[in-house]
DNA sequence: ATGGTGGAGTTTCCA
């Protein structure tokens, strides 16, 4: 199963690129973050050309701002707008989560909160965002991956310079820490451990994308029956580049078959490490 | 030149 996660910065102004990029990666689970549409508009523009390609179709948005939708040919199974607990900012339930069940793994598509300046208004609404995500997380299934954009940047080697994010949000370890807190596994960076460069946003400005100048916020954070089953991981650089591009890139991650559990009493194999049960995986989160 | 882009929606806010 394919899943990946894009921050499109609106789905209509991205809708040719989209479809394109369907069609060339073919995932089978998408995320899509800041659609910035309302469940009408999104549907009128997308839901027949996604229907066309195969897609089941569930969006939760507002119009003008946010927006996140949830797109599988692999089943989508009891969606779910916000998150139990999920925080208002100035009396809105702002539209930033939306889940569902694909194939046995419960699927969040996930636009956390910016924060703009630390210790604003904004940023307290972004630490108490992430605070109930994680209790409702550990409340539900425990085949469960987030996927999108989590606004924080998980250690250093994310940033293309730390210095140039002193005193800014998305670095913070009160940031880090609620990120951590989820108790997931970042999927990508496992399988790039050592990677400099594995930016997933690229600001529009001074050409930042061409000289690689980045940052890594879009993410897919998985519990262990879900990681152990990563196949691949990575961030389509490709869809950042050319004419109107969103400013994020989308990743892309591949998971391996689940294993059966209707095959009968099993002795597994202890050489193969896949069914001796997962006993830690490298570089979690920090 | 006192800025740099892009998207929302009216005029400035947001990222």
């Amino acid at each position: 199963m394919r899943i990946a996660t894009w921050n499109v910065n609106s789905a209509k102004q991205r809708m040719p690129r989209l479809l394109t990029w369907l069609e060339a990666r073919q995932p089978d689970v998408v995320c899509l973050q800041e659609t910035k549409l309302t469940d009408v508009a999104f549907a009128d523009l997308l839901n027949e050309p996604l229907g066309d390609l195969g897609y089941e179709v569930a969006h939760h948005g507002q119009g003008g701002f946010n927006g996140v939708a949830l797109l599988s040919r692999v089943g989508l199974a009891d969606v779910e707008r916000d998150f139990p607990g999920q925080p208002v900012f100035r009396g809105d339930t702002e539209a930033r989560a939306i889940s569902g069940t694909c194939d046995g793994v419960r699927i969040h598509s996930l636009y956390a909160p910016n924060g703009r300046e630390v210790d604003s208004d904004h940023y307290a609404y972004k630490l108490e965002w992430f605070d109930a995500l994680a209790a409702a997380i550990a409340a539900g299934p425990a085949a469960v991956a987030l996927c999108g954009d989590m606004n924080v940047a998980p250690a250093d080697a994310d940033l293309f310079d730390p210095a140039a994010w002193v005193g800014q949000t998305h670095v913070t370890v009160r940031e880090r820490q609620r990120l951590a807190a989820l108790g997931l596994i970042d999927v990508t960076r496992v399988h790039w451990p050592e990677h400099p460069r594995l930016f997933s946003y690229w600001d529009y400005r001074a050409g930042m994308f061409h000289q690689d100048l980045g940052m890594r916020i879009d993410l897919v954070l998985a519990s262990p029956p879900v990681a152990e089953r990563v196949a691949a991981a990575w961030v389509d650089r490709a869809a950042r580049k050319g004419k109107l591009p969103s400013d994020h890139a989308p990743v892309i991650v591949d998971l391996d078959e689940a294993p059966d559990g209707d095959i009968g009493p099993v002795v597994p194999p202890p050489s193969n490490p896949r069914r001796t049960g997962r006993t830690k995986l490298p570089h979690a989160l920090d």
